[in-house]
DNA sequence: AGCTTTATCCAAAACGTTTCGGATTTGATG
DNA sequence: CATCAAATCCGAAACGTTTTGGATAAAGCT
């Protein structure tokens, strides 16, 4: 490995002016610097990034943090989508990723923001956190260490966050039902624990109310946006809500559990149940029947999460809070009400 | 931010001291380690990586170098599977992960080598590079600079590689065709710059002359592994070759595009064609449709190169090639030949 | 007592860079 | 000719660790 030391006795001249040369400073004739430049790309210099840091207090890296990474994640690959906004934003950027997991053991014992400082990260993205999620208040707390969160709606001057609209979108997923003439429709929710869930929430009921009709707690199901817990939900209303026509569900995932559980109560979708999921993963356009669904741009998150967090570390004056927009995708999992 | 000096400090001991007690050398005095950890804990203490770094000469860190990190990425999400099996390894094993994508403008100037060089990873693990890569180049005679390759079967010293058995997995996707009667199989192949599609073609290939089929190489498309390439050929065997009553195809998300060329044509899978798909992704279950596949474990190919990385950098005597194995998945887009 | 061993500690160097605070030279100016 | 300014360069400190090569004191042995 060739440092700037080489260089220097190579050139003839000190390392300080090696440095000065090679990061552009005007001090230093223009001859010499050519020479330097010349002598660095013979012995293929490369500065040592590690070094640097040391001294400069900046690591011109970025931690990511996704609670999704995991053998489940897979299926959809919202985390994945992020990721790739996040990278490309980033590396145009010129700032590297440091990627961390949540899943793994070493959370426990280790927050985020041990795992930040200790590695040097200039800031971090957070996605897929829990609302009480224990680190959560660490970041808020910590207000020196800039980072921007995904889908939780916190601000300070060291923490932005960007979301989707979900009120809207799920209003217009409601609205949709509602549209086709349903009456009876039951929500199959995520968790608590999310704030996307209490905002779509919040917009199925805005949408029923909207139209008259009353909002019915009832109606509504918690499917831990697992697969599984849609299965089991739909299940719950096939056989004890036999009102209902029409569903509304918090994530695509759930909806194909739901579809699960219908064909296993011999029943179709639209045919027998109309269903509007969220998301829009890769899955909705190709199962059976494609999902009418409330696409979110993922990819599109992820690289203005970069873009936020990279504007706050270089101080520059921008808003905190970025909102995107989602949009209605109507498929054929979603027919006229009969009754 | 405390350092090793104020704890030093506070302790009255010297910062060797200080450094030897916190990792656990036994040229120290019990009393004082614990007064050392009880100070260190309280000052909530975290050893700086970058300073340590620079010592060492080690970051536990290591690159992950995916090219198929991008926007349209997220259909297949085999990537980001390798990526989470990496990702998990890596973090039970203590060791962090810098992504880098190689899609950007960056690539072009910058090689992976210089990145990784300059960014001081242990080792790197790569995935998705075409045969000729020039960087690949790189890898090889760079042999100081330890790395796996993800399906490119090079091997040496410093580099290892962890693949599946493509030959025996197409082999089995196109037995499993033999064996429901049809004779006329076409493949739609990936790219010549990948190794698994000469292996899968020699797959082909075996298993069509083990039943006594006569290869014939005009039977063989190209398809880029991309969903718009499965499409063409698709279209193209549909219309000059009549006669073929079933396609092995290298890469799901081709007979995603094949399906829709089917469609387009007026004709349908599985009844007026077979179809064998390769890999397993997520909508292969749900699409329409369900594809007979070969499932490959992404995620434990990727958990696997971690460990390989790894062992090679703690310098455990272990075999340079990993090869998985690969499985037939039969679902409804194949069915027995009528003719 | 004198010697060796063991346990415990430490000063200083090293890692490769950036940066602060001048130093030197050159040319222009009054 | 003395002074000043600009241009160009450099020595040394600093960043926060680890590690080398002892130093010191206490304990054990002959």
């Amino acid at each position: 490995m060739t440092t700037i030391k080489d260089i220097a006795k190579a050139a003839g001249v000190s390392v300080t002016t090696v440095s000065r040369a090679l990061n552009g400073y005007y001090d230093v004739n223009e001859k010499t610097r050519q020479k330097i430049q010349a002598i660095a790309e013979k012995l293929s210099y490369r500065p040592n990034a590690v070094a640097r840091s040391l001294v400069t207090k900046k690591t011109r890296t970025i931690g990511v943090i996704l609670s999704e990474i995991n053998r489940e994640g897979a299926k959809d690959s919202l985390a994945f989508e992020t990721l790739c906004g996040i990278n490309d934003r980033a590396t145009e950027l010129d700032y590297d990723i440091l990627l961390f997991s949540t899943s793994s053991k070493k959370q426990k014992s280790k927050s985020y923001a041990d795992l930040c400082k200790e590695r040097n990260v200039d800031g971090a993205i957070l996605s897929g956190l829990r609302l009480h999620d224990p680190y959560l208040e660490e970041v808020v707390h910590d207000t020196d260490f800039p980072c921007v969160l995904i889908d939780i709606p916190l601000e300070s001057r060291e923490v932005g966050h960007v979301t989707t609209d979900n009120v809207k979108g799920a209003a217009a997923a409601v609205g949709h039902l509602i549209g086709l003439g349903h009456r009876r429709i039951a929500m199959i929710n995520g968790h608590d624990e999310a704030a996307v869930s209490r905002d779509r929430l919040e917009g199925y009921r805005r949408a029923l109310e909207g139209a008259g009709i009353p909002f019915d707690p009832q109606l509504v199901y918690n499917g831990g946006f697992r697969e599984e817990g849609g299965f089991e939900a739909m299940y719950e209303i096939g056989y004890n809500r036999k009102d209902v026509t029409a569903v509304f569900s918090a994530s695509d995932l759930m909806v194909l559990g739901a579809l699960r559980a219908l064909e296993r109560m011999g029943r179709k979708a639209p045919e027998q149940m109309s269903i509007v999921g969220y998301d829009d993963i890769a899955i909705a356009a190709h199962c059976s029947p494609p999902l009418t669904t409330i696409r979110q741009d993922r990819y599109e998150m992820g690289y203005q999460s970069a873009q936020l967090l990279i504007d706050m570390l270089e101080q520059r004056e921008v808003g905190r809070k970025i909102v995107l927009h989602s949009e209605l995708v109507v498929r054929k999992s979603t027919a006229p009400c009969k009754e």
